[in-house]
DNA sequence: ATTGGCACTCAGAACCATTGAGTGCTAAAG
DNA sequence: CTTTAGCACTCAATGGTTCTGAGTGCCAAT
């Protein structure tokens, strides 16, 4: 396949860190004065045509510069280029930041502030996916005599809360009661197997607040339903406006798609990552239609030792990859220690 | 001041209609074949010109057509034109998303995504402003022997959370009556009071668990002034980017002010309710710069019979008043209607 | 008060020539 | 076989010119 021999790959990284930096395509001449090739540019340009004949870059137009194709970047990527570790001083603002969190809520929302302002890019957040959750608590409290406060706390700090009507009143004895046996049964249970479990001890129950319970198990069984669905958090949308020169004729179905929750989704939970635990996907690799020029960057984070859901940054092809792969790692990984107790 | 007579502001309404449709300024010769005024375009012309008079149009170059002004929308929504009621398939859509959600946070997600459907608007709604809330209930929860849960319910359904290491464990009947001891105290106060609360119980504590306590204390603190924290919930920000065109420049800005949540909070916070408990600001009548091309109707939305926060759109200045009134006039009916028992 | 008529304005489309960065190819040199 | 200078060629972008037409303001007549 790729026996193509060194100048010609110095060349599509020259290529590559031209095109990002000045957003033009770029041509042997401007190629030979900024790198000092020790080669005419008519040398380059032979070189360019070996690269154009394995598609790593190509031509917008007959007689211009040459623009790296998502074959390119894929190479550039894989082979030609190191990942930028972070600055210092972008050290100190993602530990400053996610200090300042107290809950899941509020970390996830300063992590993708965080990541997008470090990036310029849109930065996403997965939500602990809880397919793979388990049931940390449940627990009921009283709001008045006829309502109760049901709430369900998954091991990732999800929480879940209902209001639950009680019609007829409540015994507050047999709600203690309800409550200890709920979390025997179910507390660390995965979320999967809760509906089945409450069946169970259904029978177990006094059959005194029969209508109370019933109407609690259902609106658990709810919970858990509600709870296992996906959800993302996105941030620094304007930045992919920024960035509309990029994107031929209008962004806006780039927005859409983005904001398209489920597409989101689908796309970043198919990405396998890599060697540093960060995934990439270039260009059309994605198979969204209207997202065939954007680039997604995401990395796995972890609480307890194992991976409960990805951040990453998406933008357009034509990205800066070294500075975001880097960026992606580091949130990801203060992320996942800032997780890493709870 | 406006002693315009009757035909003049026919005139400003068929401009203010005709240009939201064609977004494109409109001359006094396709404004009589559109609409039947009786009269001739010369007529037409003189009436423009005192429009012109009054500042509510304006011609963008010398010689073409007239485009409202900020004023001339404000005449229009105020005097001109009538709140249009939502379809019953837009009622049918409302309730049947509305009756899925359980817990604030999805039922607030679900609202701000069907008003951006609904509108084909940027929606936005802000989280139940916490000054006014008060405390609904604490609790503790044990998760291992050295760390416990700490949550905080608001009367708004707000809950807030935070896992409390506690170095060298606890006594779990000590725990019990902490729980106690501060939901005692602090139940049904105004948040803002707890604070000053807590320092008053610290002296009842028995000084066994001192240690335990004063760290639970501090991070319930913590969590009250996280909790004030005002936040707001954003959708449907393509819909900004498909009106590209109503933006001078680049939408970039736009994006960016309404990303930024504080700007946006001072924004909805500060416009007054008319009639139908629905604000509106048109143009410049708000004072963010970035913002001076955009309207925003907000209207608020009620917990337990008193607003609790706001619901709205933001969009192009050229929008369609109407509609947009009306769908966010029904949103927030409903989405009182759905948070009232609780 | 309304209207037809008319001269005037000016943004935007259409057209055209010019420019210059960049190309591929060839033939000579290393 | 690789490199290089030279050259004819291409074509997007730039900028100037003209043309067009929707729209205006004003005036004299109804």
């Amino acid at each position: 396949m790729s026996l193509i021999s060194e100048r010609p790959l110095e060349v599509l990284k020259a290529i590559v860190s031209d095109y990002i930096q000045s957003r033009e395509p770029v041509g042997s001449k401007s190629l030979v004065e900024r790198h000092a090739f020790g080669v005419s540019a008519a040398t380059i340009r032979n070189d360019m045509a070996i690269l154009e004949e394995e598609e790593l870059i190509v031509a917008p137009h007959t007689s211009s510069g040459r623009v790296p194709t998502d074959k390119g970047y894929r190479m550039f990527v894989d082979r030609l280029s190191e990942v930028k570790p972070i600055s210092n001083a972008e050290r100190a603002a993602i530990e400053g930041f996610l200090s300042k969190s107290s809950d899941l809520d509020e970390t996830l929302g300063h992590t993708v502030r965080l990541l997008s302002q470090l990036t310029n890019q849109v930065a996403l957040v997965q939500y602990p996916s809880l397919g793979r959750a388990s049931v940390r608590h449940v627990e009921l409290i009283a709001i008045d005599d006829k309502k109760l406060l049901l709430m369900l706390i998954s091991d990732s700090g999800r929480i879940q809360q209902q209001v639950v009507d009680v019609p007829g009143g409540y015994d507050s004895l047999a709600i203690e009661k309800l409550r200890n046996i709920l979390n025997d049964s179910v507390a660390g249970k995965p979320l999967s197997m809760v509906p089945e479990t409450l069946k169970a001890i259904r029978s177990k129950l006094s059959s005194n607040d029969q209508k109370v319970t019933e109407k609690i198990v259902a609106e658990l069984n709810l919970l858990v339903e509600a709870n296992s669905q996906e959800k993302v958090l996105l941030a620094g949308t304007s930045n992919l406006a920024r960035r509309e020169q990029d994107f031929p004729g209008s962004i806006s179905p780039v927005l859409e798609a983005i904001e398209e929750q489920v597409v989101l989704l689908k796309l970043i939970s198919g990405m396998q990552a890599d060697q540093h635990g960060v995934s990439l996907s270039i260009g059309r690799e994605n198979s969204i239609d209207a997202l065939s020029n954007t680039s997604v960057v995401v990395s796995g984070y972890e609480s307890s030792g194992s991976e409960i859901a990805k951040v990453g940054v998406i933008g357009p092809t034509r990205m800066d990859y070294s500075s975001n792969i880097g960026a992606v790692r580091a949130v990801a990984r203060y992320l996942t220690q800032s997780l890493g107790g709870s």
